[in-house]
DNA sequence: GTCTATAACCTGATAGAC
DNA sequence: GTCTATCAGGTTATAGAC
């Protein structure tokens, strides 16, 4: 159980490997062989850093969701720029993480589907309330209470995860269909994404729905 | 190689069975022994009628696209109905056939992502060239060539496909946060899809992008 | 902390009796 | 066609030497 003050230092390498290959393949198509293979180590070490292949896909879940969620929270929050500039911050930001991470979008639906417990503990070890409340006060008071108490929040949410990840989740079939080279697809995306970001203030603005 | 007149009786039971668990778990996380047992039969009988589970789910696979894949040229093709009429449809048809597979948004994206080629195989079985070619001649009629020779196809495709999905990739989410009951999620799934069909209405009609 | 060796299990697949 | 029995290979996990 403790474990002596130099116990760490393979554990960097460890949590990269394992990140970038269960993103890639999802945790059941990923076998401790491959990871260990892959970081140049020996299989038993995994066990002795994470004990089994659960806890060690727990730590690197939690910490990928902690890498990129609550950067939404600080820029909804700066009162001082006007809505679409947030929302266009917002839209630019994940676009680029995804861009570096085009598999995040697919690992994340995926693996909350085998196991939705992970995203429970993930968002409990995140404190939530403590990014999400402020977040949807600050919403709230913006777009007004009778718009807010409708069925709009889940209306903002799936338009701005369903127009945003699209691109990402059938970026294979889109390589084959309509885009020949990764900069085909990047051309694409950046005339994506302002039309994303017109459709979420269009929504929140209240001109629709 | 050849089989006897009466070899295929038991083949639909395991085709039922394959595809729910297939559909539910995906391939990865779906032995031969799970569809044995829910099938109530014996596991080399599988092996019997389908020989690996890779064929198995190739069969599998080519049936689901086919079972739904081919609706949408139908109904586009209605030059009677006025275009948001014919969106109408199509939004409800697949908003139907996903709600008795809430989960197949999420085996169509995985398995694709997993190993494209049995997408290239589904749709060379359906000849897709004979609905896919008409299909895009009319929208290209309706649209217009300048409109056409755009980038709109695509932002169509990740339009529709998007917001259409998105609550079903995301209904394990959406049923913790937003929806206490099934009937909850239905109701605002009867709200969503007029929604769905006015973005793709303005994108076809040419008031955006 | 990191290695070798191995346990215990489950997987897909096949052989052969009936 | 369907069964029992079995195989070879890969999986997670651990024991124990160093």
């Amino acid at each position: 159980m403790e474990r002596g003050r130099e116990s760490r230092g393979l554990e960097p390498k460890i949590i990269k490997t394992a990140r970038r290959l269960f993103i890639e393949k999802g945790f059941a198509e990923t076998s401790m062989s491959d990871i260990a293979l892959e970081a140049g180590i020996n299989r038993p070490v995994l066990h002795y850093y994470f004990r089994t292949k659960e806890r060690m896909f727990h730590a690197v879940f939690g910490q990928i969701v902690l890498s990129f969620l609550p950067r939404l929270s600080g820029i909804i929050q700066q009162k001082e720029k006007s809505l679409s500039e947030r929302i266009g911050e917002i839209v630019e930001v994940y676009s680029q993480i995804f861009m570096e991470n085009p598999n995040l979008p697919l690992f994340i639906v995926r693996e909350i589907h085998r196991d939705p417990g992970y995203l429970l503990d993930a968002l409990r070890g995140l404190q939530i309330e403590c990014y999400l409340q402020p977040l949807l006060g600050t919403l709230r008071e913006e777009m007004g209470e009778e718009r807010w108490n409708g069925i709009s929040l889940p209306f903002l949410f799936y338009t701005f995860y369903g127009l945003l990840v699209v691109p990402f989740l059938s970026k294979g079939m889109g390589m084959q269909v309509f885009f020949k080279t990764e900069s085909e697809f990047r051309n694409m995306l950046s005339r994506w994404k302002p039309y994303v970001v017109r459709q979420l203030v269009a929504l929140l603005s209240g001109g629709h729905q």
